[in-house]
RNA sequence: GGAGGAAUACCCAAGUCUGGCUGAAGGGGUCGGUCUUGAAAACCGAGAGGCGGGUCAAACCGCGCGGGGGUUCGAAUCCCUCUUCCUCCGCCA
């Protein structure tokens, strides 16, 4: 959510710049009338009660000494209808801006560049060569299948489209990528490690801001409003919803490990083979709690952590400096990186590592103290995949396939798949 | 699933039956000081958060005792509801 002192001081300069996203802003014009309502209606409902605060004291007063109050409660049973006139209003009213200013998009930072389309995203740097294959590649839901490793069609049977069973070498291959992922992250960038719940309920998503929005995206369990997470994001950034953070603490740095669960409404027909666009997945996420001061460092720092697991992996990639018209809901800058698929001939997305400033903070009310006793601040909150693993499996399986239908294992990952250097069929 | 109990400020905790003089006793911790070679202890002193309105900034005002709603001239205190936690029984990975 954005601060509603600075949308009343600047409107104009945040309605202009909330326009580059391409978002319609219709409802985003009552802002001024409604705020001066509230402002108003709050005015008047205060002076009243402070008036009506006056007089219960001089009732008490005049019943301790035995004397008739009767005139002033009946005056003041009229003061107290009226209150409740005015505050009956206010909730209306702040319900109504409530309602508007939880649908406004974090504002772009200055340095993003301005785009209609993802078309008009920034590539910024490519790392690795591109591998050129002396056969024909195979897609890698082809060497999965042939391999043994990977089950589609069962998985349609057990649950439906968009589902897979990971097998044998496969399912071992992402275990030690998850492992690989985490132990990088918390022993040599300095993450502490967490597994969090896989449910959240509807506050939890509202304050990272996958709610009221888009609700569509997400999956619904039973009607205890408990959502399955797209992201591990939403449970580890809500883990400190509500509190004040000790400034001397920051920045606080979590590498989670999840399973994400996303409806893909409305990618019907996109990627429907494959790995690539799954409803459920797993990821290990990075998120931080930083400084305002320090957040824009962070999210190069960010960057480079999920970057280091490609290039142990030894995987091509590129990294986006995404448009405006491709922030996303709540990000005011946005990396993405994408890692090169053979046989598609493209680079993938295959994590995306956002500043989100104090947009989450501020609607899940995460602040800190400088120091002790000085004012709280919200503080800013950044998140980024470090990496999915289900399109690091993909990637892996098309860039390391060979000839005769094995996968070479990176050698990072050899420990992780007790010392096997590459995948053959298993029978 | 059944039966009970609880939620007060950074922490512990009184007040709730008997509504008003309770922004809320007391203790701990915190901060400043005395003492000490230093520390601890002891003693003295300080400050009670947060949100909103208001202001150049203040003053000032409102809210606030888990959340929401109600009764009342007036609610931490009475009523309804929700959430969370605890105890016992049952079931269970």
């Amino acid at each position: 959510m954005l601060d509603i002192k600075y949308v009343r001081a600047h409107f104009d300069e945040v309605k202009e710049k909330l326009s580059k996203r391409g978002e319609d802003l219709a409802d985003f014009d009552r802002f001024g009338e409604l705020d001066s309502r509230r402002r108003e209606l709050i005015a008047q409902a205060e002076e009243l009660k402070a008036e009506r605060n006056a007089a219960s004291q001089q009732i008490a007063e005049m019943k301790r000494n035995k004397e008739n109050a009767d005139e002033a409660i009946k005056k003041m049973r009229e003061v107290g209808d009226r209150i409740k006139e005015l505050d009956g209003e206010l909730h209306q009213v702040e319900d109504d801006l409530q309602y508007i200013m939880m649908r406004v998009p974090n504002i772009p930072h200055d340095s993003v560049p301005v785009g209609d389309s993802e078309d008009d995203n920034v590539e910024i740097r490519r790392w690795g060569d591109v591998p050129e294959f002396g056969f024909e590649a195979k897609p890698h839901w082809e060497i999965g299948t042939d391999l043994g490793i990977l089950d589609f069609e069962r998985a349609a049977k057990t649950t439906g489209s968009r589902f897979v069973f990971y097998r044998g070498a496969g399912a071992r291959l992402e275990r030690a990528l998850a492992a690989f992922m985490l132990d990088l992250h918390t022993d040599e960038h300095g993450y502490e490690e967490m597994l969090p719940p896989f449910l959240v309920n509807r506050t939890s998503l509202t304050g990272t801001g996958q709610l009221p929005k888009f609700e569509e995206d997400a999956f619904l369990v039973g009607e205890e409003d408990y959502f399955l997470i797209p992201t591990a994001e939403v449970p580890v950034t809500n883990f400190h919803r509500d509190e004040i953070l000790d400034g001397g603490h920051l920045p606080e740095s979590y590498a989670a490990y999840s399973a994400c669960f996303r409806s893909e409404a409305g990618s019907a027909g996109r990627d429907t083979r494959g790995l690539i666009r799954q409803h459920q997945f797993n990821k290990v996420e990075l998120v931080h709690f930083v400084k305002p001061e320090e957040s824009y460092d962070m999210l190069e720092k960010l960057t480079g952590h999920a970057e280091k697991v490609l290039q142990l992996l030894g995987l091509p990639y590129r990294v986006l400096k995404m448009c405006t018209a491709d922030l996303g809901f709540t990000a005011a800058k946005k990396y993405d990186i994408e890692v090169w698929i053979p046989t598609q001939g493209v680079y993938r997305e295959i994590s995306s590592c956002s500043n989100f400033e104090d947009f989450q903070a501020r609607r899940a009310n995460i602040r800190f103290r400088r120091e002790q006793g000085a004012k709280p601040e919200y503080v800013h909150t950044l998140n980024g995949s470090g990496l999915a693993i289900g399109r690091t499996v993909a990637a892996l399986l098309e860039n390391y396939q060979q000839e005769d239908g094995s996968v070479l294992i990176p050698e990072v990952l050899r420990p992780y798949m007790g010392g096997k250097e590459r995948i053959v069929p298993s029978k």
